[in-house]
DNA sequence: TCCTTCACG
DNA sequence: ACGTACGTGAAGGAA
C-alpha cells in the first residue's frame, strides 16, 4: 500500500522476543533467540499492514532493562543479560542489510523517536503503524495512528490492536489521558513515582472527573474520596513531574527525511546470507522469489537431454568466457534406492557414474546437461574437452571432486572458487556454492540441505528433477559470476600468486595421492585387531574384579563414579559435566590402586583396535586393497591440509605397541617406501621470520637446537646439558612456537607456574628478537585483524577484539603461532608440488601418497630408488629459501613402520 | 548433536 | 576471578 509507515520499538520488541521465544544459538553458539523472535515479529507485522515505509528505533545507551516483563514486576534494574546484549548488534546489522532504516541518537529516547515520527507521518497523510511492547506507547494511538502490542505466548504471536477507541474500551482513559494516568498512578517499571497511595482504580475515577491531572489539581478540593484528595494535594508537583515524565516528545529534531524510510530490497543476497549463518532457517523461505529463485532467471535456465541441444549451446558461445561448472554425480557412499525402492550398491567404479552437468557462462546462458539415453556422460565431457582446448577458464566449485567427470584440465585453466574463498578467509566452515552465494554473487542460493535434506545428488535428481537441475544451474552460475570477485578479491588480499602457484596446482597433486591411496595388508590388520582383543578381554576382567562390579569403562561417568565415589580417591580435575578420568589425571593416581595401570592400558588398547585396527578396515578399497583417504585443502585456519575418511595424518607413532601397527602399510609388490621429514620446520621458521642471530646461529653450526637452548637458557656449557635440562628447554621451544604461556608449559612440564615463567624468560633474554617478533605479530594482528605466513596466507583473528579476557589472551597465542604453523605449511606445499612435478615429468613410476603435516611418502619403484631419494631430498630442502638450513631426512622401508 | 578422550604434527 | 599452551579427526557415551 502506497503511504503506509511501520514503526518499530526495536529495545522493546528485542525484550519481548528474548524472553519470549526459548534459547536458540547458531553453530557457532551465538545466542540467536531475540533476534529470531523480533524478525518473526516484523515480518509478521510487514505481511499484514505491507506498509511502504519503516523505521526501527533504538535507544542509543545500552537499552535499559525496564521493558521486561521481569522488570515490571520487580520494579528494579539490572543489567541487560550478556545473551541478549550481544544480540542487539545483530540485530542492526540485519536490519541493515535488509535495507532498513534504523535510527537511535544519544539523548534522544526510543519513545520520542517514535513518538516524533508518527506525528510527522501523520501529518504527512501516512497510515501509522507503532509497534513496542509498552503500553506507554498507547498515548500515541489516534484514529490515524494504530498503536500494536504483540504478545507471544507459547511460540504464538497475537497482536493487541489500538485505535483511540480501543485505548478508552481496553483502558478507561483517552490516548492523551495516558499521560495523566501514569502521573497519578506512576509506572515503576519506567521510573516514574506517581502520586503515593494512588493506583490505577483511584486515577481512572479522578481522570473521569478532571480529565487531566492539572484540571485535578486545580479541583483538588472536589475529589473523593477523602484519601486520594490529601494525596493529590501533598503530592501535586509530584503528579505534574510524573506526567512529563510519561509523556512521549513528538517534536525531537531527528533530521530524518520520509523517503531514508521507504523500504526497498528487503530481500537481498546479504541479508539472505547474514542469516543464514544464524542458523535461523525457517525466514529463509522468505527470500524465495528474490533473488534466488528468481522466476525470471529461472526461465532462463534450460535443461538439456539431448547431444543435439548440447551442441546447439555452445555453439553460439562466446569462445574466450569462463564456464561456470556444476557436476551432478552418484557418490559411493550413500547407496540409493531405485524406482522400486530396492536398495542399490555400486562398486566404487560405478559410484563415480556422472548424472548431469550444469553449465553456464552468463545469467543469460545457463543449462543444466542431463546424462540419459540420448546424452551420455561422454558426449558431455568429450565436448567440453575442446571447449578448453580453447583455453576456456573453468570456474568450479571443490574441483577435486569433480575432476572424475570433467575433461583433463590444468591448474592455468581451473579456477576453484571453494579453495579461492577458503583462502580469503579460513575461519570459514564451509565454502560450497551456497556458501558464498551471498557473499560474492548478491545471489541468495538455498541451503541444499533445506531442498533436498539429506538425499544424494542421484535421488534428489530422480524424486526432484526440475528443482535438482535448477539448483545445480544456480551452482553454475555462482560459479561463473563469483570467479571474477574472488579474483579481485585475492588480488587486493595479495594472494593471487599463493592461489596459482599453491592452492590450484595443489588440487591436482592430493587429486593423484588419493587416487593411488596407500596399500594394506587387510589380513595382518585383522591378526592386529584380534591380538588386542585378546589382551582387552583379559584386562576387561580384571578391572570388573578389581571394582568388584561391571560397568563401562569406555562411559568417563560410569568410570569416574567407581573410581572417585566407590573407590574414594582423590580426584583432582572436574569437567562440565563431573569428574576428569583422563590419562593425565589416572597417571596422577597410578599409586592409589593397581586399578589405574589396568584402565590406562584398557584404553590405549581400545582406543588403537576401534579406531585403527576396526576402524581402518572399512575403508580398504574392495577392489585394489588400498585405503583413499581424503585430503581437505580447506579446513584448517593455518593452512595445513587434513584428512579424512580415514585420517591418515594420525596413525600412532609415539607408543611402540601403537607404531606396529605402521606395519600393515605397505608399498605393493616391487616398490619401497620412501619416507622424508623436515627436521624442526617451524623452529627453523621461526628463526628466519624473527631474525634472531644466535637461532639463526646455532641453526647454521647445525647444533642440536635443544641442547644449544637448553645451555644458554640454564647458563650450563653446551657438553655438560643434563637430560633433563635437555628435555625442558625442548618443552619451552615447543611452547614458543605455541604462543608460550607460563601456565601451559607448567603443566606440561609438570613444575610450578612461577618456574615455568623464569624459563621463558630465561628464553626471551637468550633469544631477544624472538621476543620482539612474538610481540609484532600480535600487534599486526590487533592492526590488521589477521597476520599473515612468508606466503602471503592470511589468518584472521576476530578473536583479539574480544571483551573477553580468556579470548583476546587466546587471539594472541594464535597470532603467534599461526604465521609459523602457516608457513611450514606453504612450504610442505611447495616441495610436494616439486616433488609430484619432477616424478611426473620423469616419468617415474613412484608416486606421492601421503602429507604428514612435515613429512611426506612415496612408494617408490625399486629401480628409482636412488633417483627418487635425491629429488626428494633436493626438493624438500630447496622448497624454500630461508637464512638457517631446511633439512630433511629421507628413510627407506619394506613399510611405513621401517620408513620411520 | 555435544562432550570427552586420545591419536598425530 | 578467571582458566589457557597451536593445529587437526574419530570413536564412544550421554542426552
Amino acid at each position: 500500500m502506497e503511504n503506509k509507515l511501520l514503526l518499530i520499538d526495536g529495545n522493546s520488541i528485542i525484550n519481548r522476543a528474548f524472553y519470549g521465544v526459548p534459547p536458540l544459538t547458531n553453530r557457532d553458539g551465538l545466542h540467536t533467540n531475540a533476534v529470531y523472535g523480533f524478525l518473526n515479529i516484523m515480518f509478521k507485522v510487514m505481511d499484514e499492514e505491507e506498509p511502504s515505509h519503516m523505521l526501527v528505533a533504538f535507544d542509543e545507551k545500552a537499552p535499559t532493562f525496564r521493558h521486561t516483563m521481569y522488570e515490571q514486576y520487580k520494579g528494579t534494574r539490572k543489567p541487560m543479560p550478556e545473551e541478549l546484549r550481544e544480540q542487539v548488534p545483530i540485530l542492526k546489522e540485519v536490519l541493515k542489510a535488509m535495507n532498513i532504516m534504523i535510527f537511535s541518537r544519544e539523548g534522544i529516547e526510543a519513545d520520542d523517536i517514535l513518538g516524533t515520527m508518527a506525528k510527522k507521518g501523520e501529518k504527512d497523510g501516512y497510515q501509522v503503524s507503532v509497534i513496542s511492547g509498552d503500553r506507554d506507547l498507547l498515548q500515541l494511538a489516534s484514529d490515524t495512528v494504530l498503536v500494536r502490542i504483540p504478545k507471544t505466548r507459547g511460540g504464538q504471536t497475537a497482536v493487541e490492536d489500538y485505535h483511540t477507541a480501543q485505548v478508552i474500551e481496553k483502558h478507561g482513559v483517552t490516548p492523551s489521558q495516558i499521560i495523566d494516568l501514569k502521573g497519578l498512578m506512576g509506572d515503576a517499571s519506567d521510573n516514574i513515582p506517581g502520586v503515593p497511595g494512588v493506583g490505577e482504580k483511584t486515577a481512572l475515577k479522578i481522570l473521569t472527573m478532571f480529565g487531566t491531572v492539572e484540571n485535578a489539581i486545580e479541583h483538588v478540593d472536589e475529589i473523593t474520596p477523602a484519601r486520594a484528595r490529601e494525596a493529590v494535594r501533598e503530592h501535586a508537583s509530584l503528579a505534574r513531574l510524573s506526567k512529563t515524565l510519561a509523556t512521549i516528545k513528538t517534536d525531537c529534531r531527528l533530521g530524518i527525511s520520509m523517503e531514508q524510510c521507504r523500504i526497498r530490497d528487503i530481500y537481498n543476497g546479504k541479508a539472505f546470507r547474514l542469516i543464514q549463518s544464524l542458523d535461523i532457517k525457517s525466514l529463509l523461505g522468505r527470500f524465495e522469489g528474490n533473488p534466488a529463485g528468481d522466476k525470471a532467471l529461472e526461465q532462463k535456465f534450460s535443461v538439456l537431454t539431448t547431444v543435439a541441444e548440447w551442441e546447439k549451446f555452445w555453439s553460439d558461445a562466446d569462445p574466450a568466457q569462463t564456464v561456470g561448472v556444476r557436476a551432478v554425480y552418484r557418490t559411493g557412499n550413500d547407496p540409493a534406492t531405485d524406482e522400486t525402492g530396492q536398495m542399490l550398491l555400486f562398486s566404487s567404479k560405478e559410484a563415480g557414474r556422472l548424472l548431469g552437468m550444469a553449465v553456464s557462462l552468463s545469467r543469460e546462458k545457463t543449462a543444466f546437461a542431463r546424462v540419459g539415453e540420448a546424452l551420455s556422460a561422454e558426449d558431455i565431457i568429450g565436448r567440453m574437452a575442446e571447449l578448453l582446448r580453447s583455453g576456456r577458464v573453468l570456474a568450479v566449485n571443490d574441483l577435486k571432486s569433480q575432476l572424475d567427470f570433467l575433461p583433463e584440465a590444468a591448474p592455468e585453466t581451473s579456477f576453484d572458487t571453494n579453495v579461492a574463498a577458503y583462502l580469503l578467509n579460513p575461519i570459514q566452515k564451509s565454502f560450497a556454492e551456497e556458501d558464498i552465494a551471498g557473499e560474492y554473487t548478491g545471489i541468495a542460493l538455498f541451503p541444499y540441505s533445506q531442498m533436498f535434506g539429506k538425499q544424494s545428488f542421484e535421488d534428489a535428481l530422480r524424486e526432484k528433477p526440475d528443482e535438482m537441475a535448477r539448483y545445480a544451474c544456480y551452482c553454475a552460475l555462482v560459479n561463473v559470476l563469483a570467479c571474477p570477485e574472488l579474483k579481485k578479491e585475492l588480488k587486493k588480499a595479495k594472494m593471487s600468486e599463493l592461489f596459482e602457484k599453491i592452492e590450484m596446482p595443489l588440487v591436482f597433486t592430493l587429486y593423484d595421492m588419493e587416487k593411488w591411496g596407500i596399500l594394506v595388508k587387510s589380513q595382518a590388520l585383522t591378526e592386529y585387531g584380534e591380538r588386542l582383543g585378546g589382551r582387552i578381554d583379559e584386562l576387561e576382567g580384571q578391572i570388573y574384579d578389581r571394582a568388584g562390579e561391571t560397568f563401562n569403562i569406555n562411559s568417563p561417568r560410569q568410570l569416574g563414579g567407581i573410581l572417585f565415589e566407590k573407590m574414594r580417591m582423590p580426584y583432582g580435575k572436574k569437567t562440565k559435566t563431573g569428574y576428569s578420568t583422563s590419562a593425565e589425571v589416572l597417571e596422577k593416581l597410578r599409586f592409589e590402586d593397581p586399578i589405574i595401570e589396568m584402565i590406562l592400558e584398557y584404553r590405549q588398547l581400545t582406543k588403537l583396535k576401534s579406531t585403527y585396527a576396526d576402524g581402518l578396515e572399512t575403508y580398504i578399497d574392495a577392489e585394489d586393497g588400498r585405503i583413499h583417504t581424503t585430503f581437505n585443502q580447506n579446513i584448517t585456519a593455518t593452512g595445513r591440509l587434513s584428512s579424512t575418511e580415514p585420517n591418515l595424518q594420525n596413525i600412532p607413532i609415539r607408543m611402540e605397541l601403537g607404531r606396529q601397527i605402521r606395519k600393515v602399510f605397505v608399498p605393493e609388490p616391487g616398490y619401497v617406501f620412501l619416507d622424508a621429514d623436515y627436521s624442526q620446520i617451524e623452529l627453523r621458521v621461526l628463526a628466519h621470520m624473527s631474525g634472531d642471530e644466535r637461532l639463526i646461529e646455532a641453526y647454521r653450526e647445525n647444533a642440536d637446537i635443544h641442547r644449544t637452548t637448553a645451555s644458554l637458557v640454564f647458563h650450563t656449557p653446551y657438553d655438560e646439558v643434563t637430560d633433563l635440562q635437555r628435555r625442558n628447554a625442548k618443552a619451552v621451544n615447543f611452547g614458543i612456537v605455541y604462543g608460550i604461556s607460563g601456565f601451559g608449559l607448567s603443566r606440561d612440564l609438570n613444575i610450578t607456574r612461577r618456574e615455568a615463567e623464569d624459563y621463558i624468560e630465561d628464553y626471551f633474554a637468550t633469544y631477544p628478537r624472538v621476543k620482539a617478533f612474538m610481540d609484532e605479530l600480535v600487534e599486526e594482528g590487533r592492526s590488521k585483524g589477521y597476520v599473515v605466513t612468508m606466503f602471503g596466507r592470511r589468518r584472521p583473528i576476530p578473536e583479539l577484539k574480544a571483551k573477553n579476557f580468556m579470548q583476546r589472551q587466546f587471539g594472541e597465542r594464535i597470532a603467534m603461532n599461526s604465521p609459523i604453523q602457516g608457513t611450514a605449511a606453504d612450504i610442505i606445499k611447495i616441495a610436494m608440488l616439486r616433488v609430484a612435478d619432477r616424478l611426473k615429468k620423469g616419468r617415474f613410476r613412484s608416486r606421492l601418497i601421503l602429507q604428514i603435516h612435515d613429512e611426506l611418502l612415496i612408494e617408490t619403484h625399486r629401480e628409482e630408488i636412488q633417483e627418487v631419494t635425491k629429488l626428494l631430498e633436493e626438493e624438500m630442502v630447496q622448497a624454500c629459501e630461508l637464512k638457517v638450513p631446511l633439512i630433511a631426512e629421507v628413510k627407506q622401508g619394506n613399510n611405513w613402520y621401517e620408513a620411520k
